[in-house]
DNA sequence: GTGAAAGCGCTAACAT
DNA sequence: ATGTTAGCGCTTTCAC
């Protein structure tokens, strides 16, 4: 036997209809018991193993789910990804993670490859934002839930940015400091730097505080944890002491930021919830059909201090 | 239309029949010019998307490979599924990641996942050494590829091993030191980490050193970079200093060891190369079929110095 | 309780 | 150059 055994071959070698091998493989209703034995019998013998590709074709639907992601070479992302698949798993569905690295033609690319594959929905991590693309997703009628990023059009779970920033600003105001810069890098996507930024000036507004260039600030919010490391190691390089010199927050509450030599204060997202509510959002999407209004879950983000702030002297 | 167009809805409205549809969608011959227009108008105006698991079916084969990882989470390992995505995309294939969490009985389960879904070949990350599984998988004739560790039955890419612990222990030497500690975790895979072990004990004694329990040591080599960076963190709430009193090296070469504030000195591996390698021996495993010999790739690891290790006092 | 038959959407000979 | 036809492996009525 040079080729795999199909449901036919079982069915041969166990004396019985290939709908009756479908039954028992499917837990369906109405076998014998001693049929059943038999079947299962052949199943082990013949090292049959069913071929999901038919199952799913011929039941116009697939129980995968796309998962597509900037960059999955950050821990923030990649630990994302991995409760994604976990609790996708729960649920009885498989998961499929792309990389864009954060290219907007990677990005369409890859969907349209997970659409292709019929997958049942997509969960987008690092969304660009694409509007276009978004339009036709939707008119497509296909089930997406946007995932630490929002958009009044879709489902989305995401974190309470403006809040998260809030509690940045307003830790960084309460230790004294007044002129604060707000860094970013490339590798944060467009769409999650904006809104952190906005959220940053409203915030600056509310303290009392300016939004200032690095050069002059006394402290500085990052886009995300690793602009933060980065922002200090840049920093001490350049001969200004973090927390000494100027104060540094985070955000996201990577595990790297609790590491006792960096020490970085931050805001941490609800990892175990964002993903679970994506899924859950997802699937109930992919059961209630296009129609149903869109839902949006905001979580709470939480300041965790550590030693990469300080009083402003 | 309620229901996704076929190829039979793209063909009724071009006026032609489904296998000039199916030769102009796959660039096949043999099509005028008109003909051509008229479908693709036709595959525009209806939205219409071929359905790959129709034609995966079909066809006999996929264009997927699997990928199946212990701890996505872990930047070593994110960044290497990362680039098997890309150079498999490169060559015209998509990848499935699935997250094992280091649990054999969840390795057994997604591989067995993948395989329904006739994936070309599996990729496999931080193999458990299941020796049972990789018999079956062996009999079954599924194409494998061992990326990062080694096994003589399969197609493997990996460092040397034997090497890397080679150049850590010599560098450790060479500062002074004679009493080293391995140091690993219940988060490195057993197969990994018994390969590391050998290869240090290996090391120790050609270069006159002795394993000891880390609180008599002066340095410690860590099974990978994350076990080295929470070996730094746990020595110095205990009060020993890095590389004051004791002197760490890691292994992986992941981003965070390079940043100053951590300065971890490792054997680093190269994460392009294993990645491009562990593609090219799997799509050749799927070419050549299963008789053919299994080749093992070592590539050569290298040893980065930065400020975790110092003389011996 | 079990089997026969009709597809799911597509590709690939083989005709025309 | 284009159409016809026979499946790929499976599920699912509907008979028996």
């Amino acid at each position: 036997m040079t080729t795999r055994p199909t449901i036919l071959d079982v069915a041969e070698r166990s004396g019985v209809s290939k709908s009756t091998v479908s039954n028992v493989i499917r837990g369906g209703p109405h076998v014998s018991a001693e049929v059943q034995q038999r079947v299962l019998d052949a199943v082990r013998e013949l090292g049959y193993r069913p071929n999901g590709l038919a199952r799913q074709l011929v039941l116009q639907r697939t129980s995968t789910i796309g998962v597509v992601v900037g960059d999955l070479a950050n821990p923030f992302y990649g630990e994302l990804v991995k409760l994604l698949e976990r609790y996708a798993n729960e649920l009885g569905y498989t998961t499929i993670a792309s990389n864009t690295d954060g290219h907007p033609e990677r990005e369409a690319a890859r969907i349209e490859a997970l659409l292709e594959q019929r997958v049942a929905g997509i969960a987008l991590l690092q969304f660009s934002g694409n509007a276009e693309l978004l339009d036709e997703l939707l008119v497509d009628g296909v089930p997406l839930a946007l995932v630490g990023s929002t958009d009044e059009r879709v489902d989305c779970v995401g974190v309470d940015e403006t809040r998260g920033l809030a509690l940045a600003v307003r830790h960084l105001a309460t230790l004294g400091h007044r002129r604060i810069a707000y860094v970013t890098s490339r590798l944060v996507d467009a769409r999650t730097d904006a809104a952190r930024h906005a959220s940053f000036v409203r915030a600056c507004a509310e303290e009392g505080c300016a939004e200032s260039p690095l050069e002059g600030a006394t402290a500085a919010a990052a886009a995300n944890d690793i602009v933060a490391i980065e922002l200090i190691e840049q920093l001490e390089r350049e001969g200004r002491r973090v927390p000494g010199d100027v104060s540094v927050v985070g955000f996201d509450g990577i595990d790297a930021a609790g590491l006792a030599r960096i020490g970085l204060t931050t805001v941490a997202q609800p990892r175990e919830e964002l993903a679970a509510a994506g899924i859950r959002l997802l699937l109930e999407r992919v059961g209630a059909g296009p129609a149903a209004p869109p839902r949006t879950i905001l979580l709470e983000p939480k300041l965790v201090v550590r030693s990469s702030t300080r009083r402003e002297p």
